[in-house]
DNA sequence: TTAACTGTTGATAC
DNA sequence: AGTATCAACAGTTA
């Protein structure tokens, strides 16, 4: 899925929708999607929406909380009023025929809206958390790679406690978070570092160098409302746009925008790498 | 036809 | 403890 810019992209659209709102109604299509209760969402209105590393939240009274992973395949769609009159809220035609074979959970909110979530692969999950469970949660994971409490010095140690190959700890949710593997490939091209090179051999100045360029990609991800390779799409069922100015990610054959250079494609721990041959070394 | 591929991340086995 | 591999699943591509 979904990456950072991704959700980032949900979050913000579903944001100027969803509070207020009543969930008058939740139907599982597909149960393993749901974890929780249903009855504890039943009927709440909806507070804010939020994100942390992948993950969306919806905040409910009584410190009950939604969190919803779209993993791999994932979709959140929101449908209103507006968008069957044609008004303000313009959606891609498919959703008109949602729910859909993909379609894994639906809710029904208030002022005729809904929300579907899709997920072909069934990777992805909603789960129903006390504030305290989601606090628990939000442990186990570093912080965003955007957080403003983040830092060059942060990212360099956590590059010093490790061998593994820098690209395997960038993308380490517990180190570090909200970096998928196109933004890895992405930054580490336009940092010109080597994917494979263990991340204690870089120097804080290649730290400080591939820490930025994370940040110009994923801020340039969000701008561009995510990356649709394949599944994702924004609520209103639409495709993003940073797929168009990628990097390295996708682009084997093509010239390095550093040096003209062919990009490959290896594989590292199990996943396929975009890098340039000649400026990543 | 079959095998390998896919944007994630947890569990498991060294 | 740290790290590497596999598995969850469905669909597409070679």
């Amino acid at each position: 899925m979904p990456e950072l810019p991704e959700v980032e992209t949900i979050v913000r659209k579903l944001s100027e929708h969803l509070p207020g709102k009543i969930i008058q109604s939740v139907s599982v299509q597909h149960p393993k999607s749901f974890l929780g209760s249903i009855e504890l969402i039943k009927g709440k209105q909806v507070l804010g929406v939020s994100r942390r590393a992948k993950i969306l939240r919806i905040h409910l009274p009584s410190e009950t909380n939604i969190l919803i992973h779209l993993k791999m395949t994932g979709q959140l769609i929101y449908t209103d009023a507006t968008t069957r009159i044609g008004g303000g809220h313009p959606t891609a035609d498919w959703v008109s025929e949602l729910p859909s074979k993909h379609t894994r959970i639906t809710a029904e909110l208030s002022e005729s809206s809904m929300l579907f979530f899709n997920d072909q692969r069934l990777f992805g999950w909603w789960k129903v958390l006390t504030d305290t469970q989601v606090a628990a949660e939000f442990a186990k994971l570093g912080l965003d790679i955007i957080d403003p409490s983040f830092s060059a010095e942060q990212l360099f140690t956590v590059f010093q406690r490790t061998a593994q190959p820098v690209k395997v700890a960038l993308m380490d949710g517990s180190r570090v978070s909200g970096v998928g593997n196109i933004y890895a490939c992405d930054a580490l091209n336009l940092a010109r570092i080597n994917p494979w090179r263990p991340a204690k051999t870089l120097s804080r100045v290649e730290s400080d160098r591939l820490y930025e360029a994370a940040k110009t990609v994923i801020y340039r991800g969000i701008e561009l409302g995510g990356a649709t390779i394949d599944d994702y799409r924004d609520v209103a069922g639409f495709a993003g746009q940073y797929q168009e100015k990628v990097l390295a990610y996708g682009r084997e054959g093509s010239p390095c925008y550093n040096c003209g250079t062919p990009i490959l494609k290896k594989k590292l721990a199990g996943r396929g790498t975009y890098f340039c041959p000649e400026c990543q070394k």
